[in-house]
DNA sequence: TTAATTCCTACTAAAAAGGTAGGAATTGTC
DNA sequence: GACAATTCCTACCTTTTTAGTAGGAATTAA
C-alpha cells in the first residue's frame, strides 16, 4: 500500500510553486531541477493540475506556472485528486442493495475499509499547502 | 492509492476463521466458497499467515486452519504485514545523513508522508480482529 | 485405498506505474 | 523576423506489481 509518484510529485511541485511564488511564473524546468523530477513527466502532471484550476499557466518564453489561489486555500486532497490518485481502500461495489463478493450482504471487512478510507481522506482534507512550507522551514 | 487484494483477502479470511472457530479447523475450501476467493490464491496467503504464527494448520482430511491466538490479540496490522503489504507512503531513502531526491536535504513533503504513514499504521494497530466480527453482527 | 486437505514451486496474463519521444503552438527578447 | 524558451499534446514504451493459475507432492481421517 503506497502512494504513487504522481501524487507525491504533484504535491512536491505545488509546494515548490508556493515557495517561489514571488518570482513570477515558475517554469517546469526549474521545478524539474530543484525537485529532481523528469520534465516531461512534470508536464503531464501540470496539465491535470491546470484542468482542476489549481494552477494558471503562461506560455512562451519567461512563461511558467503560478498557483491559482492562495496556499492557504489549497488542500492536499485537492492536489491528490487532481492527478487521479484516488484513495480507494474499498473494492466492494457501491450499489446500495447489492453486496460485495457477488453476495447479498456486505463483506465482513466492508466497514473496516470504509473507515480507513475516511481516515486517510480526513488527513488530506485537514492539511493545506501552506502547512507544508511552514513545516519545511523547521 | 489502494489496498491490494492480498491484504484485503487476508483480513477477510482471518475474520472468517474467527467467526467459525468453534467448528474445529476450517478448510480453505470453505473460506474460498464463503468469501469468494480463489482456493490456490488463499493457499499462498495462508502460508504467510502461518509463517507469522497467526494461524495453525492441520493437514490431511478434515484438516484446515485455526487461529493461533485469540481474536482479541490479533491486530489488523499483524495480518497486513504478514502478507507483505507494507504501508509505505514515504519513498525517500531512510539513510540518516543523505536526503531524499539525491539532494542533501529532506524533500519538501517528507514530513507529510511520514505523518500519513504513522496515521495509517496507527489505524491498523488500534483495530483488532475481534472488533471486526463484533461490527459485522450489527 | 481414497478423498480431502495442506504444502510447494513455477508460470502467466493483465494492469498499473513511471516514465520517454517527438513535435506543435505560443510568446518574450534580440 | 528569427530564435529560444516555454507550455501543450499524443503516442509509445519498459518495468514492476498484481492477481492469479497449473500441477503436483505430502499428509491424514475414514
Amino acid at each position: 500500500m503506497k502512494l504513487t509518484t504522481k501524487g507525491r510529485y504533484a504535491v512536491m511541485a505545488m509546494a515548490d510553486l508556493a515557495l517561489f511564488k514571488d518570482n513570477g511564473p515558475t517554469s517546469l524546468t526549474d521545478i524539474s531541477l530543484r525537485q529532481n523530477i523528469s520534465l516531461p513527466y512534470l508536464e503531464q502532471i501540470f496539465i491535470k493540475l491546470k484542468n482542476k484550476n489549481l494552477v494558471k499557466s503562461t506560455r512562451g518564453s519567461k512563461g511558467g506556472y503560478v498557483l491559482d489561489k492562495s496556499a492557504h486555500d489549497i488542500k492536499i486532497s485537492n492536489i491528490i485528486s487532481a492527478v487521479d490518485e484516488e484513495v480507494k481502500m474499498l473494492n466492494c461495489k457501491k450499489e446500495s442493495k447489492k453486496g460485495c463478493n457477488n453476495k447479498s450482504t456486505k463483506c465482513i471487512t466492508h466497514n473496516l475499509w470504509d473507515q480507513l478510507d475516511q481516515h486517510i481522506n480526513n488527513f488530506f482534507e485537514k492539511v493545506k499547502l501552506q502547512d507544508l512550507i511552514k513545516k519545511n522551514s523547521n
